[in-house]
DNA sequence: GCTTGACAGTCCACTGTGGACGGTACACGA
DNA sequence: TCGTGTACCGTCCACAGTGGACTGTCAAGC
């Protein structure tokens, strides 16, 4: 079992139905897709080494050789205990630190460029954290889902602030 | 060119010296560890393609079959207009908010710890870089270093108070 | 009817992770 | 001085993750 596994899992359980891939894949971008990036081959890998090892099972096959799984009782109960017991830890890896850290050898105006750019992704982003938590405040959504979110934004929130206390001479422009 | 070889190449620049895969891996880990993860086995996979393209050369090898390499003219130029032309986003990995997103169906108690204990792995994080800070203080060196260590600050920063600002019933404990 | 586009799934090449493994130098104690 | 343990250099492998190319299929709209 890996997180990716244990994700799927937790979709389909918390869906409370049967989910094909493609179905699958589209919950995965819109409810943990922010934190946890699953992509298309990779569901479809997982699904059949998840049904192989009998935490999921298969339907009839639909249109367009669509085949719908539905957890099972072992499927449920191991990523239940997945999660608790062998969260692995996070992983950060960002590139424009990277071309920070050689910026000696770099044009501070190119170093600016790449700085500015990654600034208007970020508030951006935040930007639309704060729409959905608008939409979120009326709707009434478990706490859980609203943590996610609130860690989205402290996230948004502390790079921002980081690009405003960048040296001068690199410092994101407009 | 990818982002672990352009790092391999930045480190060989910056270091002024020929360094073998052993030494560039455990450069890599302090210098850019905290931002970009570097395994022994890829620095070893990108050293032998990086040779092939021609951006670095091996020299005499020396005990225990070490080969120390040097940047070429080519991979100093490369690396660099990669650095700024080709940079990819950053990407963010965290498990634990894979188990807080399904948290509905886990126990509280459980959750918790795991809320606790990740928020000690990051309060101990922060107060590492705090005192590499200190350190750093005296010490003269460039301010982009610095601008990492920073990123590092106002991220563990964030994460913490994030934590504090978790609902009562799975805020970490003591 | 036919085309066109969206969709379900497959496949592949490459990147990234972690550990096992074999060989070699070297320091240190018997 | 002679092992011999240990740390180190590099190789290799299996698995996880990414992104795009590709096939076949359905369905809507002309």
């Amino acid at each position: 079992m890996n997180a990716t596994a244990a994700a799927l899992l937790g979709l389909l359980d918390t869906s409370g139905d049967e989910l094909t891939g493609g179905e699958l894949a589209r919950l995965a971008q819109t409810r943990i897709g922010d934190f946890w990036t699953v992509t298309r081959s990779q569901v479809y890998r997982e699904l059949a080494t998840l049904e192989q090892q009998g935490y999921i099972k298969a339907g009839a096959t639909g249109p367009r050789d669509a085949r719908p799984y539905r957890l099972t009782r072992s499927g449920r109960s191991t990523y239940k205990r997945w999660l608790v017991e062998e969260l692995p830890a996070a992983t950060v890896r960002v590139p424009l630190l990277l071309a920070l850290a050689f910026g000696s050898v770099l044009p501070a105006d190119k170093l600016r460029a790449l700085v500015t750019a990654s600034r208007d992704e970020h508030a951006q982003r935040l930007a639309g954290y704060r729409e959905l938590e608008v939409e979120l405040r009326e709707a009434d959504v478990d706490p859980y889902t609203r943590a996610t979110l609130s860690f989205g934004m402290h996230y948004e929130e502390a790079v921002l602030r980081w690009f405003e206390a960048l040296p001068a001479d690199i410092a994101p422009r407009s």
